[in-house]
RNA sequence: GGUCUGGUGGCAGAAUGGCUAUGCAUCGGACUGCAAAUCCGCGUAUGUGGGUUCGAUUCCCGCCCAGACCUCCA
């Protein structure tokens, strides 16, 4: 049995969590505003299109800290946006002569199976911007009355040279910003930085009727009102790819900020770095970007997780397929220690894979520890099999038995492999060798590989 | 052009002011009829030029290179 015994009670000394606020752009220690409940919100996806494995990197890195928070606290409240109007779905819609309700459906759930097959946890809330217009809508008019914004042509702008610490999160001036505008600048804005709170809709567009006309919102009010509406004025982190540092991010954060003046907003902001293919940012514009459900028709969906374990959250990752069968080759490896001594005991959490993780979510040196509990386990070490089950399972991993990792899934019927085993032996025993390599080649054309072991032969898939 | 991040062995990827993880691949060996799997063994790699220091890959400055953001983007 494991001798961790201490670790069936909460983790202590419980380690401190430290995370990267890319606000203050250094590692600090985090610490919730309310210990007993913790509250994050992170952007999620606009629903016109299949999300791709770049999306899916910072979702898989909200759900390792995710996961995480819930090691460490009793309570974790994680808030997760569904972005269902946004001119691009209009596009799309028109483009696909899709009606748009139908699009966003089934986009959502195009992105609900995705991530269900990684194993990504779902959020506690996953709200939808078109069903909370109204707390938009409360929020502008808020904006408006407090001198930040302004109604101009049926559009309603927010004006940056109201906040006076506008850009102080992505750490740009706002001297800076205009020096340096690339923007088209539409000429009933008041600064070029001012953005859209709300905008008109034509009659061919989907709107709401507000005090400022029919319309719809801008893109970013949304998350600001969300975040309000289920994790109050303050709340812990706020994260998303660091792509959305700017403009989403800072534009969030003034409207929340000047809306509700005696909240902080979000304290902490954690933003994960880009996935990149061929050396250039994935993305659906350039066209550049693989699907999780490719990915999927080709490796299973553990090697796709370990694949982005594998490098910090934070850093660039460039995506290949060879990466992509190496950590398939590793997962292997993993599974055949646990088929070599199957954990007796789930709760043995590994202290130093929770000690890297708690170090801004070092997950590759998390896995080094994996590695070394994967080699006792294949000795037979009892207790580094629980570790390296419990150690996998923070990290959402092992969630297959070994057996269906090896044997799951296989064209050839399990009854014809092992008769043709029985085949292979036979022609063995009496020498023949050729006939069985034969049948060996043969299965592995067919993608069934033989292993002769001191208890037999067994098989897996290649 | 402005802002920022980063450049570690063949590849991926941690860490660190002095002893440089881990994995994959390669190579050699054990095992095997041969393989596969497993095990053992093998690699001083920190872009470049200065500076600080007894000592720098790690701190500072310049340069080169790459990527991101400045426009929708996770």
């Amino acid at each position: 049995m494991s001798t961790q015994k201490s670790n069936t009670a909460p983790i202590s000394p419980r380690p401190g969590l430290r995370l990267h606020n890319s606000h203050q752009r250094t590692t600090v220690p985090f610490t919730p505003d309310d210990a007993s409940n913790v509250r994050l919100y992170f952007c999620g996806p606009t629903v016109y299109d299949r999300v791709h494995l770049g999306n899916l990197r910072s979702m898989l890195s909200a759900d390792v800290l995710v996961r995480l928070l819930k090691a460490l606290y009793p309570q974790v409240t994680y808030v997760r946006n569904i972005t269902d109007i946004d001119d691009k779905i209009i596009q799309r819609a028109r483009e696909n002569d899709e009606d748009i309700s139908h699009l966003t459906e089934r986009t959502t759930k195009d992105f609900h199976d995705d991530l269900a097959a990684l194993n990504i946890l779902p959020p506690t809330v996953e709200p939808r911007a078109t069903q909370h217009i109204p707390d938009m809508l409360e929020m502008i008019g808020r904006l408006i009355t407090q001198g930040h914004a302004y109604e101009t042509e049926g559009h309603v702008l927010f004006d940056v040279t109201s906040f006076p610490s506008y850009g102080a999160l992505s750490g740009r001036s706002l001297e800076d910003m205009l020096a340096g505008a690339r923007v088209d600048v539409a000429d009933y804005k008041r600064n070029p930085g001012d953005f859209v709170l709300w905008k008109p809709s034509r009659n061919d567009e989907p709107g709401w009727d507000s005090p400022y006309g029919r319309g719809r919102p801008g893109w970013h009010i949304e998350c600001s009102a969300m975040a309000e509406r289920y994790l109050g004025e303050s709340f812990d982190i706020h994260g998303g790819g660091n792509d959305l540092l700017f403009p989403h991010h800072e534009n969030e954060r003034a409207q929340s900020l000047c809306c509700y003046p005696h909240g902080h907003f979000a304290r902490h902001w954690v933003h994960t770095g880009m996935l990149l293919s061929n050396g250039e940012k994935m993305s659906k514009s350039l066209g550049n970007f693989h699907t999780i459900h490719e990915v999927l028709e080709r490796t299973p969906a553990e090697a796709l997780r370990l694949l982005f374990l594998g490098s910090h959250y934070r850093s660039t990752l460039d995506f290949t397929w060879e990466k992509l069968d190496e950590a398939r080759r590793i997962m292997d490896r993993f599974y055949r220690a646990l088929e070599k001594t199957p954990p007796a005991s789930t709760d043995s959490l590994p202290a130093d894979m929770l000690e890297a993780l708690c170090d801004d979510l070092n997950t590759p040196l998390a896995l080094s520890a994996l590695h070394r509990y994967a080699d006792a386990a294949l000795e037979g070490q009892q207790s580094a099999a629980n570790h390296l089950w419990a150690g996998g399972q923070l990290l959402g991993l092992f969630t297959m038995k070994p057996a269906d990792w090896f044997q799951g899934g296989t064209d050839l019927d399990p009854a014809t492999i092992e008769a043709l085993i029985e085949k292979r032996l036979a022609a063995r025993k009496a020498r023949d060798f050729a006939l069985a390599d034969q049948i060996r080649n043969d299965l592995a054309e067919q993608g069934i590989l033989l292993e002769d072991g001191p208890a037999g032969t067994t098989w897996r898939k290649g």
